[in-house]
Order: C-alpha cells, then structure tokens, then sequence
DNA sequence: ACTTAATATATCGGCCTGATACTATTGGAA
DNA sequence: TTCCAATAGTATCAGGCCGATATATTAAGT
C-alpha cells in the first residue's frame, strides 16, 4: 500500500496533521503492518490537496509550530473507495534477524543466543503494547487487526522460545563446513 | 537488510547468478523475510564486483543467454561479517490486506469475508510451499527460519480462521458512525 | 544546567520496486 | 501442428520511499 492510499485511509477515520498520521502508523493499530516516513507523509498530502482529494486547514498556535490539519473530500473518499476495490497484495515480512540467522556460520553461537533473547524481549514488548491497543474503546475492524497483530507476534515468540536452544555448540554445520574447508586446502 | 548485504549472504552460501540469488529469494528459504527486485540486483553486483568483494566468470552457454556466475572474495566475506556484527534491524511487516480492513467501513461484509477467505487460502498456500523446502538437506539455520516462517503463518491461519466472521452483518461500527455524521450536518 | 523527548513541517540523496525490453528454448494445450 | 505460457537470462528506468537532516520551541527529567 502506498502512502497516498495509507493518508486517504487514515483521514477517513478522522482528521489529522502529517505529524498524526506519522504517529499512528509508528505507534497505533496501523504500527502492526504498515509504515511511513515524513519524507513520504508531507509530499503526498500536499499532492492530494492539489488533486482536490483533501482539504488543508493551517492551525494557528502559540506555543507550537502551526498545525495543519487534513481533512478528506468526498472526492478523497470516492477515490479510498476506488483503491481499496482492487484485490490486496501479499503480506510482506521484512527480517534482518532471520537473514542474520542464515548468514551467521561464521558467528558464535553465544551471539546467535543473544540476537535471539533480544528478539524474545522485543516481540514481548511489542505484545505488551498491541495488548494496550486493546484497552481503548475500538471498532471491529481495529480490534481484529490489533487481536492478528498479537497472535503472529506471539506465535514468534514461542517459536524462539520453545527453538533457543536450536544453535546450540555441537551440532552446528558451521564447523564441520569450516572443518571441510579446511581439509579441501 | 538492502540488497547489497542480501547479495554477499546468499553467496557466502554458494556461487550464483543475479537470475538464481532472484530465485532464492522469491521462492527458496529467503522468500518468507526477503525480497528483492532484478532492477536492484544487477546493479548492486555491478558495484561489488567493482569493490572486489565478489568476482564474475562468465559462462557461455550455447541454448541459453549466457550466465554471469558470480563468487564471494575473502574481502567480501570480511564485509559481510562486519556487517551482519552490528544489530539487526527490527522486523516489518506490511499488509495491504490488514489496511484494507480498517479502511473498509464503506465495504460489504460479504466483501470483507471474500477478502478474509481468500487470504486464508493464501496462507495455506504459503505453509505448504515452506513445508516442501523442509524436505531438503538443510543447515540448522535453515531449518529454523523455515520453521519460523510456518509457525508464524500458520498462526495468522488460525486467527483468520477462527474470526471469519467477525465482521458479519449487524454489529459494525461503519453503519453508526456514517449515521452520526449525517445527524451531524 | 543539560539533555532528552515531544510538537510540528519540510527537503534531499540515494536505494528500491515494478514495469518493461530483448532473446531463445521447452512443454503443454488447442 | 501451431501457439502460448513458462523458463532461462541480463539489463534499464521512472517514480516511490526511507533515513537523515534542518529548523524552532517547550516540557520534563537528571
């Protein structure tokens, strides 16, 4: 999902500055499965205002820099619409630790013990704070979106857990490749 | 992780072509947590080969295009444990599937449950093609990161199983809110 | 007193995706 | 048999996006 189509959406629940939205693609439901940097958010509301698709607002405060708050047109919302009809794309799951994992021969296994343990806290952290998510008071849609975000990331969590062990000194490949290596010189 | 660290990891495991590293990725054990298109492969062991971290023999070959095969150099293999020393990144994951939820109030339940099937096959889909490469000769890495991505796939199958019809007719929340903000003009 | 975090908008280099171009063979469907 | 899709290969390019950075003010923690 581009970012265009993500501001669309996320102004279709209500209006919001760039900074807003940046928050709630870092931090609310959306943190699960999306994001966006400013360097996206602020061109692509300017070119939705331009194309008429959202209204701008300028805010004006004193003891903070100007606000400007978006708001969608119906314009905007007939063209969510229009997007949102056309079948999604795959998930896609983005890991540099599974990628260290495979590429790691050469690592210690008391490395690969600690990547992993660290990993166990960050998706305990992450639950912890999809579980907050659930606290306030949600559509259907959010909470079935929050309630996934949980389940995947619990079911890595067991998977670490239950698999910490798995790079254990002994049986790595890593030696006997190294061992091989050598034997081939 | 960029393609560039993608490129030296997949051939510290073996020589390859941009064609075969873009196989391993799209379908190999790299599929589940990688991705990478031709137009940043190329160019990025165009570049490595100009850093000396890989070297290219090519092959001629008489009833195909000719092959560049491409092999790892001990700098390139230095590199690569230097950059796999520092910390992984935290994992992301997208989902144009999950933003369409949220963004659906205007949507058909009957809509959503086709999305919500759909994507269920999908993950049956992506579980059974993991567990074919679980048939292979595999390192322990392999293994795990294989086995990682079933689990977690398979725990988004049960969620989507379990809450198919959470979005039935009656209790959403669009219906309100629409009403409200009519009530409101 | 100092530094970090929060509020807020904005730009830019460079990486990356998705589409496209080009060529040639194999296998299966019509 | 003829045609199409898939496979095997390398390669480029427009446009989208990230991460870093700039700018400015205030609140709160150390």
């Amino acid at each position: 999902m581009d970012v265009r189509t993500l501001c669309l959406g996320i102004l279709s629940l209500g209006d919001a500055t760039g900074y807003e939205i940046k928050k709630m693609v870092a931090e609310g439901s959306f943190s699960f499965f999306s994001e966006a940097s400013y360097g996206s958010i602020y061109p692509a509301l300017t070119k939705l205002t331009d194309e008429g698709l959202v209204t701008c607002r300028a805010l004006v405060q004193e003891k903070r820099p100007d606000k400007k708050v978006y708001s969608l047109t119906p314009a905007g919302r007939e063209e969510l619409t229009r997007l949102l009809a056309r079948d999604p794309g795959p998930d896609r799951n983005r890991s540099e630790f599974l990628a260290a994992l495979l590429f790691a021969e050469a690592v210690s296994p008391q490395r690969v013990q600690e990547l992993i343990d660290d990993r166990i806290d960050q998706h305990r952290s992450k639950i912890a704070a999809l579980e907050t998510l659930l606290d306030e008071d949600m559509s259907t849609a959010s909470r079935f979106v929050v309630e996934y975000g949980i389940a995947v990331q619990r079911a890595a969590l067991d998977y670490l857990s239950e698999h910490r062990n798995a790079f254990g000194a002994g049986n790595e490949p890593a030696k006997r490749l190294e061992t091989s290596r050598q034997a081939a010189l």
